[in-house]
DNA sequence: AAAACTATGTTTAAATTATAACATTTACTT
DNA sequence: AAGTAAATGTTATAATTTAAACATAGTTTT
């Protein structure tokens, strides 16, 4: 297993989803889990377990399973929940805020340093201490600072150009709120959530279901 | 191609993409489109757009391309985007007003209705007009509204209770923002938003490039 | 109006991803 | 202590997904 083969994107998104079972069990006092009770409670294939394991290392133990405290805290390494990023959000509209609420993000290591807005009613406001700046001191900011990540909340019309400034001044990851694909040039790392795609989606996938039910129903009848 | 052959998730997580870059091109009156341009501009390949949308039908001609407007409407329909959801949003914390207030999604078919909260102090306020109720009157209100969909944005020690209800009272679709894998009986629809999971995986992947970064320094040093 | 070109829809091939199979090691039981 | 069962890590197979190739229909140009 070479360190630097490049591990497929939907294995890394299947991490997180064990790493959240593994705490419930944690809480649960359970000291180990075989693949195949994960498997069953999470309504996957234990090979598939074992085999996005196996991409990272042998964590486990034949004839007994994995040692439950021993795999979350590896995956907290993998997914490297142990390092600190300064983070700033840009955008203090209603997400903004809401997301400089979210306590959770801080315990993966995510820390609030600094809220970012044009708007001049909500500049001089404080959430959780921290004061609301104008953009305009966010170059020296981030800069002085040494942000690593930024929470893009802001407008789609004005993301772009944050995001490349951001880019230009050595932010290493962006976390994409904005209805936007944002292509930039640099090694920046870009996550998005476009909750507005997740919507539609949803849309089709009851579209679908309701469709499937007619049919059903219409099958039994006659 | 049978009209209820399953088509993958995969395909239909990339239908609002297209539609987002189509709606673009609308409104910088481009009028005709190929799949090879659109591709470029994407950042797929043509054969994966032709091969998409031919799931649900032939909507370009040969040796023109797609007309945008047309393909515009066409996946609307496809996302069932004409449709008209009502919607209650369960917890009406930070997370939960802040989707209260965002107007797009009620262009998308996605009309709010009411709110709903445990917390007495919360209770009574409203939200574009909307009063926050307490979730005692859930039931009767979902019930008589003909409400379609819940936005959960409570607590993930409450959301399995919650969203087990609103199946069996009727609801069609849950957009699920707790950390809580919901698995319901009935054949009501689940679309998660996991943003603790997206934010570990932007953990990783700046992790990832970091080192691919210091790889490289160090390759080019010696 | 004919020829050259464009670009779709569809078929075929390649690549990737997921599942199953299995050999081996460890744990547990009698 | 020996034998049986359990469960991993890994290899092989199957399934799915993506990309390429191509035949055909339609457009544009001369």
């Amino acid at each position: 297993m070479s360190a630097n083969r490049r591990i497929s994107i939907a294995v890394i998104r299947r991490l997180p989803r064990y790493y959240r079972y593994l705490g419930e069990l944690l809480e649960n006092d359970i000291k180990r889990i075989s693949s195949k009770e994960l498997s069953e409670r999470m309504g996957v294939t234990a090979s598939q377990i074992r085999q996005d394991l196996n991409n990272f290392g042998g964590f486990g133990q034949q004839g007994y399973g994995y040692n439950v405290e021993y795999l979350y805290k590896e995956i907290a390494k993998i997914l490297g929940l142990n390092n600190k990023y300064k983070v700033i959000i840009v955008g203090v509209g209603n997400l903004g805020q809401a997301l400089a609420n979210y306590v959770k993000f801080e315990q993966r290591g995510f820390e609030l340093c600094g809220l970012f807005d044009v708007n001049p009613r909500l500049i001089g406001m404080t959430i959780r201490g921290i004061e609301v700046k104008d953009i305009d001191e966010m170059e020296s900011f981030v800069k002085e600072n040494k942000i690593d990540v930024a929470y893009l909340t802001l407008p789609k019309s004005k993301v772009r150009k944050v995001a490349e400034d951001l880019a230009s001044w050595g932010v290493k990851g962006l976390w994409n709120f904005s209805p936007v694909d944002l292509d930039l040039s640099s090694d920046v790392v870009v996550e998005d959530v476009h909750l507005s795609d997740s919507l539609m989606t949803l849309s089709y996938r009851i579209n679908r279901q309701m469709q499937l039910k007619e049919a059903q129903t219409k099958k039994s009848n006659k």
